[in-house]
DNA sequence: TCGTTATGTCATAAG
DNA sequence: CTCTTATGACATAAC
């Protein structure tokens, strides 16, 4: 593991997730994918007791919400013409070709009767909710017209529903593919794209509740925005349109394309509020709705849908990337990864000044943006004392924010280095202690040969009356040019040597 | 309750 | 001189 760990600190600087590594990712994208499912009837199983409550004070089931001007749209007419060509996919595909042809005339089967049921609960939802808000000062009798105009909407929409639903619910079926849409070749959620940008503008927006990805995805890119000057007052309308269905759904999905484990990484790794887009896309609903409305009530309840949302968005983020491991050890690791990522995304206390003083730059902006685009961006917005204070304070923290990550990454890093570097050492130590007891049993054993060889030569050695010569009275030396004499061990050093003229 | 870890913030030096 | 970046030191929250 400790390898592991070194070599993914290796290739962090190359960008690359340390999930990514892990090994069974199909396995932990399958369980993410139950996870999800199993998260989402759970909200939808409180939705329809939260339903069930208000039928007990009003005595009647509620109908679906949809917008007065929505169209009915029958799905086959939705499809482009490619969609349903001799020789599409979808028209060769019996099952989708069954569903979308027959769709309009039959119920479902019961089978999916629980997952249509499920995907219309959204929009039941808003519309509870509107009727929550406006029952405290809507007349009786508007209230009514409303629950009785809806019933047709709902049936309009629907339909609608049913057959995207059952349109992705049939992909994932006939691709036989338990993983993340966004994964997908044929992406059903792409699918669903191409059906609804075919439907009206007004459709559309009754739809988000049936495709939070595409809500996500429009509200993400109109957030991320150079400068608003308008302040939190003039609050874009497309905000306060878009606002409604993010209100009503506290289960919004999103996709992995949308939040993908490299965008989960620059929210992990900064202050960048604008790379955790969702983040900031609910603050941006905050400051919209707060220009709407200041009732604590609805304050509170997007406090609820924020803590729901990100919740979500962590599961989402990391029910699909954590590391392979048991089941049970898998749901601790998911739980800490969230602990962290919840840990990770508490609302700065920057961020709530900024939210205090209704700053019109957004905290990325203020934090990213170029010295000469920044300067022009604080004159072009009237801004008092405390706000041209507040702004500066957040770009030098922001920067100073992510220079000390930056910093403790390096610093790691190195840390990282010089552990290598120490068993690098301390291999070399190991290295020259083996070939230092090596080299000292070779001297031992040269000794042994030259003992053994001195003692052959003064054996060899014989003077002129053929005696031996003494090792003890006598001695080798060898002279610089290889000559070699034989020396008396006496201490009169006058006596001349007797050359043995042998030569090594 | 205490130690650890991760992160944010401030002060300051250097480029 | 201003701004940015790097880094040590401290504070704080979560575990």
């Amino acid at each position: 593991m400790d390898l592991i760990d070194i070599l993914w600190r290796q290739d962090v600087d190359l960008g690359v997730e340390r999930e990514i590594f892990d090994g069974c990712l199909r396995q932990r994208e399958e369980e993410s994918v139950r996870e999800r499912e199993l998260k989402r009837e759970q909200e939808l199983e409180r939705i329809r007791q939260r339903l069930q409550k208000l039928d007990k004070e009003t005595g009647e089931v509620l109908p679906s919400p949809s917008h007065a001007n929505s169209q009915a749209v029958s799905f086959s007419e939705m499809l482009p013409s490619s969609v349903l060509t001799e020789h599409s996919p979808v028209t060769q595909n019996p099952l989708l070709s069954a569903l979308l042809f027959s769709k309009k005339s039959q119920k479902p089967p019961p089978q999916e009767q629980n997952f249509l049921e499920l995907a219309t609960l959204p929009d039941l939802q808003f519309y509870l909710d509107v009727l929550e808000s406006e029952s405290s000062r809507l007349p009786l009798e508007d209230i009514c017209q409303h629950s009785l105009s809806a019933p047709r909407q709902m049936e309009q929409t629907t339909d609608v529903f049913n057959c995207i639903s059952d349109l992705m619910h049939t992909i994932s079926e006939s691709f036989q593919v338990a993983q993340p849409l966004s994964e997908m070749g044929s992406d059903p959620g792409e699918i669903l794209g191409t059906c609804t940008q075919s439907v009206p503008e007004t459709s559309t927006q009754t739809l988000p509740p049936s495709n939070p990805v595409y809500t996500s995805k429009t509200r993400i890119e109109s957030q991320d925005i150079s400068p608003r000057c308008q302040g939190e007052n003039a609050a874009p309308s497309e905000f306060c349109t878009d606002l409604k269905p993010m209100e009503t759904e506290p289960f919004n999905y999103v996709t992995e394309r949308d939040l993908s484990p490299f965008d989960d990484h620059r929210v992990l790794q900064g202050f960048d509020d604008s790379a955790s887009v969702a983040s900031v896309d609910l603050d941006t609903s905050l400051y919209t709705v707060d220009s709407l409305s200041n009732s604590q009530s609805d304050m509170d309840e997007l406090e609820s849908i924020q803590s729901d949302y990100i919740d979500m968005l962590s599961m989402e983020l990391y029910g699909t990337v954590t590391s392979s491991q048991e089941p049970q050890t898998q749901n601790e690791s998911t739980l800490n990864h969230c602990n962290q990522f919840n840990r990770v995304r508490r609302t700065s206390r920057d961020e709530q000044r900024a939210r205090a003083l209704s700053l019109p730059i957004s905290m990325h902006d203020i934090i990213n943006l170029p010295v000469d685009a920044f300067n022009e961006a604080l004159s072009s917005c009237k801004l008092n004392e405390a706000q041209h204070t507040l702004i500066r304070d957040i770009r030098r923290r922001g920067k100073n924010k992510m220079a000390a990550q930056s910093c403790r990454k390096r610093k790691m890093d190195s840390l990282v280095g010089l552990e290598d570097e120490i068993e690098a050492l301390k291999r070399e130590k190991h290295d020259c202690k083996e070939e230092k007891e090596k080299n000292t049993r070779k001297l031992f054993e040269m000794k042994e040969k030259l003992k053994k060889l001195y003692s052959e030569v003064f054996r060899r050695l014989r003077d002129e009356r053929g005696s031996s010569y003494s090792p003890k009275e006598y001695k080798l030396q060898l002279s610089t040019d290889g000559t070699v004499f034989l020396l008396p061990r006496s201490t009169n050093r006058n006596i001349p040597p007797e050359d043995l003229a042998t030569t090594s």
